[in-house]
DNA sequence: TAGATTGTTAATCGATTAACAATC
DNA sequence: TAGATTGTTAATCGATTAACAATC
């Protein structure tokens, strides 16, 4: 088994990841490290170093083999893997990641949807229903389902996380604006919007003054 | 003038900021470092060394004034300043962006959508129109908006693109799961989901393993 | 060959953690 | 006082960058 791998090199993975879908699109066969380096504005040694985390060899003078490298990332990363998940909140976010077809690329399947408003429960996006909260348990558990992708409001949050806690679901990945309070052998991990705003607006000010 | 803040800093900050909020929400007072780790699962000493960046004095043997504390971040982050900006693309994250009122407190503000599907320009949502492309650089010089956020799909994600660099925004927060070729002097922050998906799962894998 | 590229090492840089005196 | 906490230093850890021999 292969090490772990450290989570900048995961992200940059996904980035070259996009870049070499795009290339194959285009019929480019390979690429170099200071190619991919210039599209990203990074270094052209860390991509090279990332690229030697996944077993790759690329040829001199030459550069990778687009369709290896990409096939290499998405092995180490297990896209291949399918990972089951549920959309908690049927609102505008939770409708835009069910639509969001690309995710199955990914290896994310989006099963259904649940919220507390009877006026959304039974209706269908993209093919998945929206379930009452209350079925959350019993079709996790019945399906096998531990992802949790929580879309709800910021008021809301707390008490779909108690929900998905009771469900013994293991992972949240968190788009509300909350921070919240889980026992530790759930994971959640944090996506924060407005946060990732604040640091993209932040760093570019200090960037440009 | 103070020194930038690291980026891994501001990230922390926000959801610093996201827990601040929900103390004052809850009337807490007053909170600890050793607290704030807990909810976020970090080392005590970071939060203490993070919130030594931004000139805050806590207090012995107490903590934190939450009250203070918010508003030394909210400075810090330069929330008060207004940052206006367009999404491009009125689709189903495009909408789920412009509803999220949340970002306001941030500093966020959307003013407007554009769209090249005629049957979507000339609609509302949340009280922001949508626009025709060809009108953005127009709007974009009079209004004097220097943010894109970029919810198109992948196919059309360079071609949007190239429309803002012709309206000479500045920045571009890319939600596509495309890596935009634009000049040096536009700065791309890429959102890229289904990466921020795969790390949420591969690190979380690791960890259990 | 000349030029471009890889793979890898060593050097640098920055971020995290441990520890503890000072404080209330 | 005893206990909890801050502020800060030093030690550790990890990530990035520079450099270059080897290769085609």
């Amino acid at each position: 088994m292969k090490r772990a791998l450290p989570d900048r090199v995961v992200n940059r993975l996904t980035l070259y990841h996009c870049i070499l879908t795009e290339c194959l699109a285009k019929q480019i066969q390979f690429i170099s490290s200071p190619k991919i380096a210039s599209l990203l504005k990074i270094d052209d040694s860390q991509v090279r170093r990332d690229l030697n985390f996944i077993e790759l060899a690329g040829k001199n003078n030459v550069g990778y083999l687009v369709a290896e490298l990409k096939q290499a990332i998405e092995e180490a990363l297990s896209f291949g893997t399918a990972k089951d998940a549920f959309i908690i909140g049927a609102g505008n976010l939770g409708f835009a990641l069910a639509k969001y077809d690309n995710f199955s690329n990914y290896g994310l399947n989006t099963l259904a949807l649940f919220d507390n408003d009877i006026l959304k429960v039974g209706t269908t996006i993209n093919n998945k229903k929206v379930f009452h909260i209350s079925k959350l348990a019993d079709l996790a558990r019945r399906l096998q389902v531990n992802i949790a992708i929580l879309t709800v409001s910021k008021e809301q949050a707390q008490a779909a996380a108690n929900v998905v806690v009771e469900a013994k679901i293991k992972y949240i990945w968190n788009f509300t604006p909350a921070i919240l309070e889980v026992p530790d052998e759930l994971q959640v991990w944090n996506e924060n919007l407005a946060g990732s705003f604040l640091r993209f607006t932040y760093s570019s000010q200090m960037r440009h003054t």
